[in-house]
DNA sequence: GTCTATATAAGGATAGAC
DNA sequence: GTCTATCCTTATATAGAC
């Protein structure tokens, strides 16, 4: 009984979260009211907050579940000593691809909304960003280390490694022909012979 | 004597445009309120109507300001016939790494926050972007012809090599002991290596 | 849990004195 | 050209009936 409360509950307020992310990427954060949020739902906007205590507790949740995701799916590649420096970034490469291509109204808030997050949940977040950024390096250095990949600054190609996937946000927005497996494997090839020695 | 008064004012509005252009970069558009800009130029909100006609306009200006200087800077690189592909993309992103340094507030405006510009200016702006990164497949397309750039897709290569520049807006925040030569010669061997035969 | 009604605050923009 | 005062709209969030 409990349970099933629980889960009508947790439910419907997947529905608002989903909902606010969506037109959190669409509008923007600021532009977007409780209103739009309620409407999208079904529901009038005061009703909103038997589900939810704030509009920026939807942002925080969204943010969040996003940067531990990322996290998880790095944690995954850990657990994996055999693979090599160059194939470990193919791999983390791939992974972003596939949580832009599943998650995108989610990851884009997370991206470009999370600079509206209160203090200290932006504090917070843009440091779970430096520390994911910070594992990545830590793929390159080896890589130099190991004669793998050429000698470049770690820094440099993690920005420029992870804003080049962010930049799938606007390979959404055209009706291009091209297909996740030709953007996946040009992006690849693209990056990661780019780094080789 | 109507120069001076010319010259007083469009300093005056450079004032405020380049004002406005900081704090959309660092609160977001609609973030911002124009007590905000006045504060920052050091004049009472209501002063700024006597220079500016409403808040849309300023974020006009700004857009369309880093649309065209990005389009006279290809322009001048057209003029040169005798590069090749890779020279030329090469200095695109020199140019692009150029105008993030030096008009770091305006460009990052004219890259997150043109979404919020009220159609058809909308409309109008997210069309030059098409048509820049048109121009740069050709470009690609181009080299690909003519046997220096290996098989690739060049709408997700353009992609790439705009998203990639793009990401400096992050690197800027963090303190690394990287150099603006560091940042540019490790980008550009890292996108324009991997795309050679 | 959802509704209607509303409190409270903030934002863009204008009027009119100086 | 700049100021003070203010209009008008919109937004988040709450109160209380059902």
């Amino acid at each position: 009984m409990a349970k099933s409360i629980t889960r009508k509950n947790s439910t419907r307020k997947e529905m608002i979260s989903l909902a606010a992310a969506r037109l959190f990427r669409e509008k923007g954060f600021n532009a977007t009211g409780m209103r739009d949020v309620a409407d999208a739902v079904g529901i009038e906007a005061a009703s909103l907050y038997n589900h939810i205590r704030s509009k920026s507790e939807l942002l925080q949740e969204i943010c969040f579940r996003v940067a531990n995701e990322f996290h998880a799916q790095l944690n995954e590649l850990d657990q994996k000593p055999n693979l090599n420096s160059l194939d470990r970034l193919t791999a983390v490469i791939r992974q972003h691809i596939h949580m832009w291509v599943t998650r995108l109204d989610e990851v884009i808030v997370a991206n470009n909304e999370s600079k509206y997050l209160d203090d200290p949940y932006n504090a917070t977040f843009q440091n779970e960003r430096k520390v994911y950024a910070r594992r990545l390096e830590q793929i390159i250095e080896d890589g130099i280390k190991k004669g793998q990949i050429r000698k470049v600054k770690p820094y440099v190609v993690v920005q420029t490694i992870l804003s080049a996937v962010r930049g799938i946000e606007f390979w959404h927005r055209t009706k291009k022909n091209i297909s996740i497996e030709d953007l996946t494997s040009t992006m690849i090839s693209h990056l990661i012979e780019g780094l080789k020695k």
